[in-house]
DNA sequence: CATAGCCGCCTTTTT
DNA sequence: GGCGGCTATG
């Protein structure tokens, strides 16, 4: 292939927007090449046009395939793409979605049935649960949250239930082996997949399959990999096999951006990127187009605190534009109201809706926004994609649909068997599991046969048989449209029906439903063949920020984590306090993990081109607990930058609400020393509510010291020093 | 067998 | 604070 760009005028024009090491990553054609990009340098846009590029230079878009991080994010690559004059041919997708597909074409291979179910995080617990009981342990000691993440850990790294159970030394890894083999076999019983398993048995397949590498790498000759730093073992492994015997790789990413290692996410894979392909070219974008230089100059100073990573340029190319606002309020009420009235006269000066943006650490802290922005009608969404398939309603009519494409999927089965009640109780249904059981047969077959069922009277035989009889009608329409088969599946179930009987309350849930069914017919619009399977398949894979509708005009509301991606001329940043950001559950003893919740801030600051507002609250309930807060850690390390900018500048800028700035944290930042008193991890300390414990950690910041204490209760707090009043035991 | 109400427990982040 | 599971009652 050639590796210049100078002769078509049509892609010309939009080569010369770019800058020289742009157009370099754009039209590097063969090999492997590394793009090592900064937040705002334009990198999705290079990886789209280099897409454009490739098929000018003479590939052929069905070789082509890109690898984004969220759907909502391939969407919009395959749209601009096609705009540069790609076709729709090329392969746009998730790592899922992508193994999705190919689990479904070599089914055989991994003795898969192609129609299997995917579970998400609910169905997956239910499961792990189940497997824990199955093996007689106790749940108190196995927490089945524990068990479940620890088995996903194990997935991530490729180790399969052989590998493992191999090498498990000790009672607890040997308990863990027999949940997870337990955990397995009940997949495979329901012929279900979790998220774990798309990606381990994709990479276990191109590892093992020879022949089926090699026609993965005569299909995609060209692999492009977007936001690379977040791509866990199987990933990894996955985008080598694919790319191994024609090395043309490409991968964008940025160390500081990587915020998934707790989902497996090795930062490593970009950093050993070189190692693995000793003839990659590399690239570095380090120009920032997004923020002003007021903003990257916070990000910037945040970053540096991290010590594991490659010092990194933010080359402003904007004018300073405004001073970052860092704001203390009382409490989280306080914070809400002043968010929205900051909103307000924003939306006062002309400033769009669409141009604003709420970041938080977690779900929970939308809540309390989301009031205010009712009592200031505000115009917002929450960005969260999967709680709308997490209502009752919803998994309902998705558990009717899911055991038409796969009768296996007994948990499903079991969800919707007497949903709406029907007659078909614990007792009868634990009469059929038996009969299955002894039989060996699933549990929809035992149905179907529930005329064989000694063990059930007349009464129950007989709603068994118009239950079945009805989902056999369901399935006859199998290839309807989707929306039409379920407007049939509504109503003749008895859902429809049974929701309406329900009083006002919820008077949502018929809405919901028609949403789902408005989804449908949209799906059935767009895709060339509309199955149910492929329907089911896309809904199980969606993610909360694939829900963020940029094209209506309403304040986003969403976690740190979903803005990846994202960028708003407006961002407001809340709960910048110990135990939130950083999370509690992330800082204690942990270095690495720390590391990330600097990098999880960081990806917020860098979402913002003009305007940046940080806030903590004094007080925050948490759990109905109201609790003095301690300012975060960050916000410290930001220092004195912002205690000369907004803080000390303005003091009386406070809103009407009537609450002040409080900056005496902070005013003294640059010259405090260190605290007079130091604790050493271990000492035994007391409290005068929580009693005697031990401390865990120490962070010296003088004044604003932070002693984490585990308290023998059972209770880990991080106290702020000059108020904790510990004393000797 | 259905339902209401109470008790206990809790990954924060997500595909 | 909220959901899921268990129990008591109709």
């Amino acid at each position: 292939m050639m590796d210049n760009c100078e002769t078509n005028p049509r892609t010309d024009s939009f080569l010369k927007q770019l800058t020289d090491s742009q157009r370099q990553a754009v039209c590097h054609v063969d090999g492997p090449l590394l793009i090592i990009a900064g937040p705002g340098s334009g990198k999705t846009r290079v990886i789209t046009y280099r897409i454009a590029e490739l098929i000018r230079a003479g590939v052929r878009p069905w070789n082509i395939c890109a690898i984004t991080f969220t759907n909502k994010a391939a969407d919009e690559m395959r749209q601009r793409a096609l705009a540069l004059g790609a076709s729709s041919s090329v392969h746009i997708s998730t790592f899922h979605s992508l193994c999705v597909r190919i689990l479904r074409q070599y089914s055989d291979s991994v003795q898969l049935a192609n129609n299997f179910s995917i579970y998400d995080s609910k169905e997956q617990a239910r499961c792990v649960k189940q497997a824990i009981k199955d093996c007689d342990l106790d749940s108190s000691n196995f927490a089945p949250a524990r068990m479940h993440s620890a088995i996903s850990t194990l997935k991530n790294n490729m180790e399969d239930v052989d590998s493992y159970e191999a090498e498990a030394i000790g009672f607890f890894p040997k308990s863990l082996a027999k949940i997870y083999r337990r955990y397995q076999t009940i997949l495979g019983e329901n012929n279900a997949l979790d998220f774990d398993d798309l990606l381990m048995r994709t990479a276990l397949l191109l590892r093992d399959n020879k022949q089926v590498r090699d026609q993965l790498s005569e299909r995609f000759k060209y692999l492009l990999v977007d936001e690379y730093q977040d791509t866990n073992s199987a990933q990894y492994e996955i985008a080598k096999y694919i790319a191994l015997s024609h090395g043309n790789i490409c991968v964008t990413g940025d160390p500081d951006q990587s915020i998934y290692r707790w989902r497996g996410a090795d930062i490593r894979n970009i950093l050993i990127f070189e190692k693995d392909w000793p003839q990659a070219k590399v690239i570095k974008l380090q120009e920032n187009f997004r923020s002003t230089p007021n903003i990257l100059k916070i990000a910037d100073k945040l970053i540096a605190n991290n010590s594991k990573r490659k010092a990194k340029l933010l080359i402003p190319t904007r004018d300073a534009g405004q001073e970052v606002c860092v704001d203390a309020y009382e409490d989280e009420t306080t914070e809400a109201m002043a968010v929205a009235e900051k909103i307000n006269q924003l939306v006062d000066k002309g400033c769009q809706l669409r141009d604003i943006a709420i970041f938080y650490r977690v779900n929970s802290m939308s809540r309390v926004l989301e009031e205010a922005f009712i009592q200031n009608q505000l115009p917002y969404q929450i960005v969260r994609g999967v709680e709308f398939y997490g209502r009752k309603e919803i998994r309902d009519m998705l558990g009717y649909l899911k055991i038409l494409v796969n009768p296996s999927d007994e948990v499903s089965l079991m969800r919707i068997i007497n949903t709406p009640t029907r007659g078909i109780g614990k007792t009868t249904i634990g009469r059929v599991a038996d009969y299955a059981r002894v039989n060996r047969i699933t549990l929809y077959q035992a149905l179907t046969k529930v005329s064989q069922i000694t063990t059930i009277s007349n009464g129950p035989k007989a709603k068994i048989s118009v239950f079945i009889n009805m989902i056999e009608k369901f399935k006859a329409s199998i290839n309807k449209k989707v929306a039409e088969l379920m407007e049939i599946v509504f109503e003749e179930s008895g859902l429809k029906k049974s929701l309406s009987f329900v009083v006002d309350s919820d008077k949502d849930a018929l809405e919901n439903v028609n949403e789902l069914i408005n989804s449908a017919a949209k799906f059935d619009e767009q895709a060339e063949e509309a199955l149910l399977i492929d329907f089911l398949q896309q809904i199980s894979l969606f993610s909360d920020a694939d829900a963020y509708d940029a094209s209506n005009n309403r304040v986003a509301l969403m976690t740190l984590h979903a803005a990846k991606g994202l960028e708003f001329k407006n961002v407001f940043i809340i709960g910048l306090e110990e135990g939130i950001l950083p999370h509690e559950r992330s800082s204690n003893g942990d270095d690495e993990e720390l590391e990330e919740e600097r990098r999880l801030f960081f990806v917020g600051i860098t979402r913002a081109k003009d305007n940046l507002n940080i806030s903590y609250a004094k007080y925050r309930t948490i759990r109905g607990q109201m609790l003095r807060s301690i300012p975060s850690q960050f916000l410290y390390e930001l220092g004195i930058d912002f205690a000369e900018s907004t803080i000390a500048a303005e003091p009386e800028a406070s809103y009407s609400s009537g609450h002040s700035y409080d900056y005496s944290e902070f005013a003294k930042v640059e010259k405090v020393s260190k605290s007079k008193y130091a604790y050493i991890k271990n000492q035994l300390v007391r409290h005068k509510k929580f009693g005697l414990g031990r401390v865990e950690s120490f962070k010296d910041m003088g004044e604003n010291s932070i002693v984490t204490v585990r308290f023998n209760n059972g209770q880990v707090k991080s106290l702020m020093l000059k108020y904790a009043n510990l004393t000797e035991p």
